[in-house]
DNA sequence: GCCCTCCGCGCCCTCTGCTGGATCTCT
DNA sequence: AAGAGATCCAGCAGAGGGCGCGGAGGGC
């Protein structure tokens, strides 16, 4: 970078400002072919005076070793110059314009790394000395980087000064730089003579001076292109000269023609140069409007107006339909596009889609597209806007910024609260019916996964399990089996057994097998269930088991099943009723005998027949009777069961 | 120089829909 | 007790609406 290169002569330069630029920036801060090369503090610090304007900018316009630099297309620059004081006696002076500045440690020099000499315009001197014993000059920070050596040795500047502020064509141009509180300008031609570089197009210098926030001036140089166009009703710009330079030649074949400016930064063009100047503000930091609350700066006074106005709350814009207010009309025309007519300009080519802003419609194209331009840079998500994004991002780092009022559950997203908040805290929760059957869901989305699940037309048909018909919807399968419910449906294949639960006809079928899978480990005894295990060993061998005793109210005798004291009780006392158990030893009023079965208690009455209590009898010869209130099953199950109970039975004794 | 309008970007919000784990119910 | 299925619930992403705000250019 030249900047860098420039042997700091120290106290005699006030700052010579660096280019901030790196090579691997570049593309990034390029923009239609523009480089901007920022100044960086720090180069050199100012130890004089504060520096003073520019009296006067001079350049010998012919000196024949002057090069001519012919920028490239994609080579548009805009250069950062920066007064500087030198002494003069560290100087020979050759007058203004360029000075070729012997290389040496005492002058800043800006040179190629090649060590070739080139005249560069690396310092324009200026005439006056604002103090005695000081003098100004301007230095050209040209990067090598940005400029090949080549390039430079073509490097010519023609400058003129124009201190008319936004100089209208045509216009007097009048020196007038004896100001330094305000930006002032200077409009220069670059072609030797002021000729057309190429046919009908001129190259502009624009200097434009600004103090920058230490006091100083920072001088921005833009170099732009002129498009010359035939008209006949305008004037030419005259060219004036600087107070102490030479006048140009104005540009040949200008008259008579009318000029279109073009920005070298940008495609932009305009005629009106006012327009032009306005526009190369655009490609510089000028932002000479300060935010007296936020410091924040701004380029016109109608940007700080409406920023200041966002401060203050202040919004003169008022929607006539609703109370909506805003502060720039921009953004009222927008809400009541929004809100009011529901105009959409923007229209999608390929769907209906039709948005009120181009950024919308730009937005909803992606979804066509699939383009999805925000990576995470965690994992392989991309998104298709920046918010979604972030709102991504939330996955990785755990936040959850939404919380519930009332029981302080957190939430990733603002909508999983509202929901969560609606239906566990709301009163009057909306449920969703099902079209198809009475079904309700709190959400919508469950009710879709219902009608998916059971309501969906399935293309080949669901068979029922108990009888041969069968169904295209799942619901409908399910409430035909329903009417299965109490049927017998498990029929056993070997005998006429068939019962209400799956799991009793795999039982009953280890009698057919004589499979008796479960083991007692205190006295080897197998089972065919597992539930008559668990009762085997409870009565057997837990101590602390006490069984339940049905007893005879008239005669006392105990019983351990109903079954057998109720077929005492016909034997007993046919006139009497009443039937009094004990339960573990307490008496307690047995259960009244139903048509649907005895009424067993949690724990199975064990008495023999002969009313002997369980414990009496030997583990393993136990002899249940039959139990006749099972129900018809049980009287072809019985004969088949573990000691005489259905396994029906002992499933609900379990699952008791 | 200022006003007006348009534009673009960013941010936040809502609605929507899918997914999978947790829980409940039924068998 | 256990499995299957239904429902509940939170997480997460897609799509789009609405607004804030600064920038840019035309017109006066």
């Amino acid at each position: 970078m030249a900047a860098a290169e420039v042997p700091v002569p120290s106290e005699h330069f006030t700052q010579i400002k660096e280019q901030k630029w790196k090579p691997g920036e570049e593309e990034e801060k390029e923009e239609g072919g523009v480089q901007r090369m920022e100044a960086q503090e720090g180069a050199v610090e100012a130890e004089a005076a504060p520096c003073q304007l520019l009296d006067a900018v001079g350049l010998q316009k012919d000196q024949p070793e002057l090069p001519l630099w012919v920028p490239a297309e994609s080579d548009r620059r805009i250069l950062t110059l920066q007064t500087v004081h030198l002494a003069p006696q560290e100087v020979h002076l050759q007058g203004l314009g360029w000075l070729s500045v012997p290389h040496s440690e005492e002058f800043p020099v800006m040179l190629p790394q090649e060590e070739t000499f080139l005249p560069l315009p690396s310092v324009l001197w200026l005439e006056q000395e604002p103090q005695p014993g000081l003098q100004h000059c301007v230095t050209i920070s040209i990067p090598e980087e940005l400029y090949q050596p080549e390039e430079l040795e073509l490097m010519h500047f023609h400058l003129l000064q124009d201190s008319v502020p936004a100089a209208e064509v045509g216009q007097e141009l009048t020196p007038n730089l004896g100001e330094s509180a305000a930006p002032r300008k200077f409009e220069d031609q670059l072609s030797p003579g002021g000729e057309p570089d190429t046919e009908g197009e001129e190259r502009l210098l624009f200097v434009e001076m600004t103090p920058n926030s230490e006091g100083k001036d920072a001088i921005l140089l833009t170099i732009s292109h002129l498009r010359l166009e035939e008209q006949q009703d305008q004037a030419l710009p005259q060219q004036s000269s600087a107070p102490n330079a030479e006048t140009t030649t104005p540009p040949r074949g200008a008259k008579g023609k009318t000029r279109t400016f073009q920005c070298d930064a940008c495609p932009f063009t305009s005629s009106k140069f006012s327009t032009f100047t306005r526009h190369v503000k655009i490609h510089s930091d000028e932002r000479p409007h300060l935010c007296h609350l936020c410091l924040k700066a701004f380029r016109t006074v109608t940007l700080l107006r409406n920023h200041v106005n966002t401060h203050t709350g202040t919004r003169p814009h008022k929607c006539g339909d609703c109370d909506m207010a805003f502060v720039t009309s921009g953004e009222l025309v927008r809400h009541r596009r929004y809100k009011h007519t529901h105009e959409k300009p923007f229209k999608c080519s390929i769907c209906k889609y039709a948005s009120v802003e181009a950024s919308k419609l730009k937005r909803h194209i992606r979804s066509h597209t699939g383009e999805r331009p925000f990576q995470c840079c965690q994992c392989t998500y991309a998104s298709k806007d920046t918010y979604k994004l972030k709102r991504h991002m939330r996955t990785h780092s755990g936040e959850k910024p939404y919380e519930c009022p009332t029981c302080h559950a957190r939430f990733t997203q603002s909508g999983t609260m509202k929901i969560h908040v609606a239906q566990k805290h709301g009163e009057n929760v909306p449920k969703h019916e099902c079209p198809h059957c009475a079904t309700t869901i709190a959400r919508k989305s469950d009710l879709r996964v219902h009608l998916r699940n059971l309501h969906s037309h399935s293309p080949e048909e669901i068979k029922c399990r108990y009888c041969p018909a069968g169904f295209h919807e799942r619901y409908a399968l399910i409430q035909h089996q329903r009417t299965h419910k109490n049927e017998k449906k498990f029929k056993c294949k070997q005998c006429d057994y068939a019962c209400k639960q799956e799991r009793c006809l795999k039982a009953h079928l280890r009698t057919h097998t004589g499979e008796k899978p479960f083991l007692c480990l205190d006295c080897s005894k197998h089972f065919r269930q597992k539930q008559l295990l668990t009762v085997h060993l409870r009565k057997y061998h837990d101590p602390s088991f006490v069984p339940d005793v049905h007893l005879c109210l008239k005669c006392g005798k105990g019983f351990s099943r109903w079954s057998n004291l109720q077929r005492h009780r016909k034997k007993c006392d046919s006139e009497q009723e009443k039937v009094a158990t004990s339960k573990n030893g307490r008496p307690v009023q047995t259960r009244q005998a139903t048509e649907e079965g005895p009424g067993w208690d949690n724990g199975m009455s064990l008495l023999t027949d002969s009313g002997l209590p369980i414990e009496a009898q030997c583990p393993g010869e136990l002899a249940l009777g039959h139990h006749g209130g099972g129900g018809s099953e049980s009287a072809a199950g019985s004969e088949n069961l573990d000691e005489g109970l259905t396994c029906e039975m002992i499933f609900n004794m379990m699952d008791k």
